[in-house]
DNA sequence: GCTCCCTTATTG
DNA sequence: CAATAAGGGAGC
């Protein structure tokens, strides 16, 4: 065991994110369940783009730039949508019509760095991406578990076992693409730096941690250490979080990251490069504290100014 | 409630 | 057709 040298983490997020909205009408999914579990008492609502959190900024909280990053076909309308929802009619019987929302490369973008810190967001964790992002809580929930599920196929793919690791496998190159290989070449971080997923949180009691194991991640949150409580434990279970982060007031929000300060927040600077980092960061500025914005874009030189916008 | 997992259905 | 958001079931 020990340090797997090239722990193919797992792959990126979304593939291609097409996502260039072109979204006419955003109307998000319904999905308002009720989630009582989140306080919040805005945002939870579903429709990202009809009832924001946001005042009324909104626009400028993601609006997906233009991006000339991902399109690589379509370019998008003037519209600039969050995430675009379909909504089909019921095809006919009585299937239940199933919307799908396309996210815009900002949320996947922000999602997808948050991801390679965290596979398992708390409630208030969630509640803080999905704010800024202006999704629906079960639109974050769903994504982290379908990425999960992602890398949970990818490694299996790629380590059958777990002998072939350093040993050039021309498999792994030949199909992980990177972390993030979006199109326009955005993040291009093929693999070579950091190992970007290395030293995550994943620690879940069904994964095979043969893998994940590493003990790695070092996290200390505000001083709590949550790697001696919880998530070392073999017997970590969700809920367990859930209680203890509530308590948790939003301080104890502060991972101090100390791991692939390399290669961390690409995020950043993909949003920078799109123009996108100042609204989205912004945007939580004037929502969160300047260290939790800090936990959502580490390496972002906080300049920002609640109210500048 | 949450998760994992499989499946369905949409999207490009 | 691949990717993936979301539905639904099962287990805890």
């Amino acid at each position: 065991m020990s340090a797997d040298p090239a722990l193919p983490q797992c792959p990126p997020g979304p593939k291609a994110p097409s996502s260039r909205d072109s979204s006419p009408m955003p109307e998000i999914y319904g999905a308002g369940e009720n989630y009582a579990s989140l306080q919040m008492s805005s945002a939870e609502t579903p429709h990202a783009e009809t009832v924001s959190p946001l005042p009324s900024s909104m626009d400028l909280l993601v609006q997906d730039s233009p991006d000339s990053s991902t399109s690589p076909r379509i370019k998008l309308p003037p519209t600039s949508g969050e995430e675009r929802t379909v909504k089909k009619e019921d095809t006919a019987q009585g299937k239940k019509q199933k919307i799908r929302t396309v996210f815009s490369q900002t949320q996947l973008h922000v999602l997808n760095d948050r991801f390679q810190r965290q596979k398992y967001l708390n409630l208030q964790q969630m509640q803080e991406l999905f704010n800024i992002l202006n999704l629906s809580y079960k639109q974050v929930k769903t994504w982290f578990q379908n990425q999960r599920m992602k890398c949970k196929r990818w490694q299996k793919n790629h380590w059958p076992k777990e002998s072939k690791s350093v040993t050039q496998n021309s498999t792994a190159t030949a199909e992980y693409p990177g972390f993030y290989s979006y199109h326009q070449g955005y993040l291009r971080n093929t693999s070579g730096n950091l190992p970007i997923w290395s030293n995550q949180t994943w620690n879940n009691p069904n994964w095979s941690n043969q893998i994940w194991n590493s003990q790695s991640w070092s996290n200390s949150w505000n001083g709590q250490s949550w790697s001696n409580h919880s998530w070392t434990s073999q017997t970590w279970c969700p809920q367990a979080w859930n209680n203890q982060l509530q308590n948790c007031g939003e301080e104890s929000l502060q991972p101090q990251i100390q791991f692939q300060q390399n290669s961390i927040s690409n995020l950043e600077s993909i949003l920078e490069t799109s123009g996108e980092s100042h609204s989205v960061i912004q945007q939580s500025a004037k929502y969160f504290s300047t260290q939790k914005i800090m936990d959502l874009f580490p390496n972002y030189s906080v300049n920002i100014q609640p109210e500048d916008v």
